[in-house]
DNA sequence: CTCCTAATACGTAACGTTTCGCTTTCCACA
DNA sequence: TGTGGAAAGCGAAACGTTACGTATTAGGAG
């Protein structure tokens, strides 16, 4: 029924490996080039994806596994590159694994049964066992947003500078007089957990100051999360005069909580959120953010995927790449040493 | 370097047919069964999935497009049937075309030509002209939440009553005394953002009443939209005394834009929202929502294309699903026949 | 101990490309 | 008109499966 390549040649007189040559880009004479491109109309030639694949053992695929779809920031990166792949010529496999491991591995494993060019992870599994399997098959590996120190070397990565964000925005509530400053975190086995509260931690001890342990609350990195959170620091007997809210979903909800606590901002608390200035720019207009570069996330994994797929096993190539924050000051805080 | 199947056959001094048929789930003698099974381990053996599909023509991977990644509807969706299609052993493919006709034309082409076995589309393009290359290729096609009428009969769809959700949650309204109902709906060039317009028309016909027409407003399914929508219908000269809003991320902006005006809920205004009764139960407990069936539409979308692409080419197998939806009363509404 | 019939096993030809190693053609220059 | 070298064309052998049609085998019945 669909025409082949043979097809083709027989309709030109051409030799088959002519037409191959013209299908992939090669010169071919500019008469039989107008032969072959009416041959291709005339029978709707269209290349067999299978056939090549076997030959060239390239599916021109990459599977990515995340922990949750349901998640802004996650999807806004997978938008980008799955922009940048697909102009390339990629499909892209997404595989949500609901931040369960046992789910990651079995997503690693038939990822690379399908036999998928290059792997994007955003890893659940800090261990790095689950991709295992890929490393085997030789199969490029591109982690997103968390490092997993155990791959080091093996793999590339591209992620922010956690500790500095979380650094500059705490530094900054505490230059403005704070010393009770909320932290809200996702769950604290996460690499972009453990390294906010570091920066956090870093911060004061710039200042020679101890937080008080129950400032610091781990959640989930969804809204229901950062509501209950904040709640829970809103009732605490000694409230804090500040919060940082450390990722979307969970700035949304903490919005939520003060508004309906009747606690206004920033004269009954200070508030540093993060992700999606533009958003909240609409929405609750002047909030000061931590703002992730999320596009250059995307295109930097693209492009770290995509090189690494052109370079066969070019193992000196991996590199982590650490893109930087900015925090963006709104008039979310109060200055508290000028009453 | 990796094991073919022809190495499994010289290693047992079996056949090649026999090897397949195994791999196949065919019956084959019990020690010859042991035999491949140590071999398979001993070379580490993985089938080919380029030569299968070569030689069935089946890639085992199903298409979708979608018009934005960003949506918690249809994220949720999409996980769903991405694990009930991963259990299948199909890969699943997102395409994001950002609610653009071009990008989507663009990606069902794309995907024609990877190959997919099936193609999910919620679409952007109400001709349906963009889903002809698939139809051509003979590819099952199940339409998710948006019917393209052009397309009746060639397509399956599984869709909600969109009609009848917005006529409930009307009628609702009205039989609670109120007249003047603000409605922020999606792009009004959108399947849902119609039906959803008939029903709540039609609830106002019911009652021989006829809405003011600036009580109407068509927004684009954002959070920043939902916002915009509500502080427009709050500022209107003859305020609304209650606000339908058609769906999550406007329901989440519209909220906002109420807290924001120190509008209390019911007090002020009696609000239905869309979507997603657990997470406002956490956060605005007791709102009166119309619930979609989100994990029952992309279940049964699954379904829908398993079946499909299992029957070849049972062309007598489409049909259109209808889901209900449900009005899930809770306190958000004040009844005004009874101050 | 043979014969018959299921039940299994087998050889081989596809599937539609790419690629290797040549051969042929073209064209410029003498 | 002849020659040389570059450019383009060619045939055939893979790639690793599946499936068709036939050949072989096991094991109970006679």
């Amino acid at each position: 029924m669909a025409a082949t390549m043979k097809d083709i040649a027989r309709l030109t007189g051409l030799g088959l490996a002519t037409i191959s040559k013209y299908m992939n880009g090669g010169t071919v004479r500019p008469k039989n080039k107008k032969l072959i491109e009416d041959a291709v109309k005339e029978l709707r030639f269209v290349p067999n994806e299978f056939a090549r694949s076997l030959k060239t053992s390239l599916s021109r695929t990459v599977g990515v596994v995340i922990p949750e779809l349901g998640n802004q920031f996650i999807t806004s990166i997978i938008t980008t590159m799955d922009d940048m792949l697909r102009k390339h010529d990629y499909a892209v496999i997404v595989c949500d694994c609901r931040t369960d491991a046992k789910r990651e591995r079995e997503a690693v494993s038939f990822l690379v049964h399908k036999r998928v060019d290059g792997l994007i992870n955003m890893s659940t599994d800090q261990s790095g066992e689950h991709l295992k399997p890929a490393l085997e098959a030789g199969i490029p590996i591109v982690l997103v947003d968390r490092m997993v120190k155990p791959l080091t070397g093996k793999v590339s990565a591209v992620v922010v500078d956690n500790v500095d964000a979380a650094e500059k925005a705490t530094r900054y509530l505490i230059e403005s007089g704070h010393t009770d400053i909320g932290l809200v975190l996702g769950n604290d086995c996460i690499y972009t957990t453990q390294k906010r509260r570091d920066g956090y931690l870093n911060a004061y001890a710039e200042f020679s100051l101890t937080p008080r342990e129950e400032l610091i609350r781990f959640s989930d990195y969804t809204m229901e999360g950062g509501y209950a959170a904040m709640k829970r620091l809103i009732s605490l007997p000694q409230r804090p005069t500040a919060v940082f809210v450390t990722n979307f979903e969970m700035t949304l909800g903490a919005m939520i909580a003060l508004n309906e606590a009747q606690l206004r901002v920033p004269e009954n608390m200070s508030f540093i959120g993060f992700d999606k200035l533009d958003l909240f720019g609409a929405v609750f207009p002047n909030l000061t953010l931590v703002k992730q570069p999320q596009n250059a996330i995307g295109e930097c994994v693209a492009k770290q995927i995509l090189r690494l797929m052109a370079d066969p096993h070019a193992d000196a190539l991996h590199q982590i790449i650490t893109l930087a924050t900015s925090l963006n000051v709104g008039g979310s805080t109060r200055d508290l040493r000028t009453p």
